[in-house]
DNA sequence: GTCTATACCTGGATAGAC
DNA sequence: GTCTATCCAGGTATAGAC
């Protein structure tokens, strides 16, 4: 992975965030790397090849993200806090962008892309690592089904946000949230 | 208000929702009207004048059909249920193209869109709408809140339903939303 | 590995005949 | 009110010099 390669993906990941992919274009791109349009294609066949490499980045930086959750949290209810807070750690981005997981995986629906089931992983990589958590706390039947809750939960919150661009709503929820998994009962077994 | 235009703005209601306004063309819509593409002209001056017209539209028949289920549901909680249980029975669409509402809105504010607070304005009717019914209930405190909770509730399902093409999900959060409705106490003062 | 030049297409939008 | 013809900007992608 050259230099060059890795500037422009993560420019992409960038750009795709806040403008989506579709409207993003090699200008918008090259403008922000300081290269020429021609020179995309040396290291790319074409823009999907470029969505390709932004998702794989978000894959591993996502996974990263989370083995660092794991090692910061002390417990698991701590560790789900941590995903949680994203809404508000990253509030100035998701109130003008929403969420960049539920946001690319709808524009690519929309648009019946190939990599469609490729970039809905990220959500994936989240519910595999919060139904861990549950069944840590000892819900072993549930877990799957309450990492699913979290996620739709945060989705929606970011949804909403975004549309009335109301950070005092995304907080309530937060702290709403987080209280319902405070009184979730816990078997230690 | 001519046959030709409502059949323009009829088309592009439903290829922006399916296909994302800005991945629409003039020549997708005059595909399916039957029309040639300087013939817009005639009726719209911008492809954002087309949208403005479809948010107006959406905005007209959500007020109809919150107006439907006033009417349909004996009670508040019936009437709830009403909004809850769209997820299901627009399902075959929800699953390819997401929520038309959240959609659109996260697709504007991408774009800055001028009528990004317009299209907003849809999911404001049904936040008021719901907000009603919770204060029938004797939620006078926090029927504002419960209303935005069924709202993110839903709009969560609608994503991770879509992302994960997952019938039997979405089947099991309106069940549970259902039942956390039922569960909500009721003052009758 | 990076550039310029360019091909080719599609987008929204305009002008003017009918 | 609808059409054809056309403009022009911008998009992706290619060719080939350096």
């Amino acid at each position: 992975m050259t230099a060059t390669r890795q500037q422009i993906v993560e420019a992409a990941d960038d750009l795709f965030y806040r403008q989506g992919f579709e409207h993003t274009s090699f200008a918008d791109i090259a403008g922000v790397v300081n290269i020429s349009r021609g020179n995309f294609y040396h290291h790319f066949k074409t823009k999907d090849d470029i969505l390709d490499a932004v998702i794989k980045t978000r894959l591993g930086r996502t996974q990263q993200m989370l083995v660092d959750w794991e090692e910061e949290g002390a417990t698991p209810k701590d560790r789900i806090k941590s995903y949680i807070k994203i809404l508000l750690t990253n509030w100035t981005m998701i109130k003008d962008y929403g969420c960049p997981v539920g946001t690319l995986c709808t524009e690519l629906a929309k648009l019946n892309h190939a990599s469609r089931d490729e970039a809905s992983k990220v959500f994936t990589l989240f519910r595999v690592w919060l139904r861990n958590q549950f069944s840590l706390l000892g819900h072993t039947g549930d877990a799957d089904a309450l990492a699913m809750q979290v996620l739709s939960w945060s989705q929606g919150v970011a949804t909403l946000g975004n549309a009335f661009n109301d950070r005092k709503y995304a907080k309530q929820e937060v702290d709403n949230m987080c209280d319902w998994l405070d009184s979730l009962p816990v078997s230690t077994t």
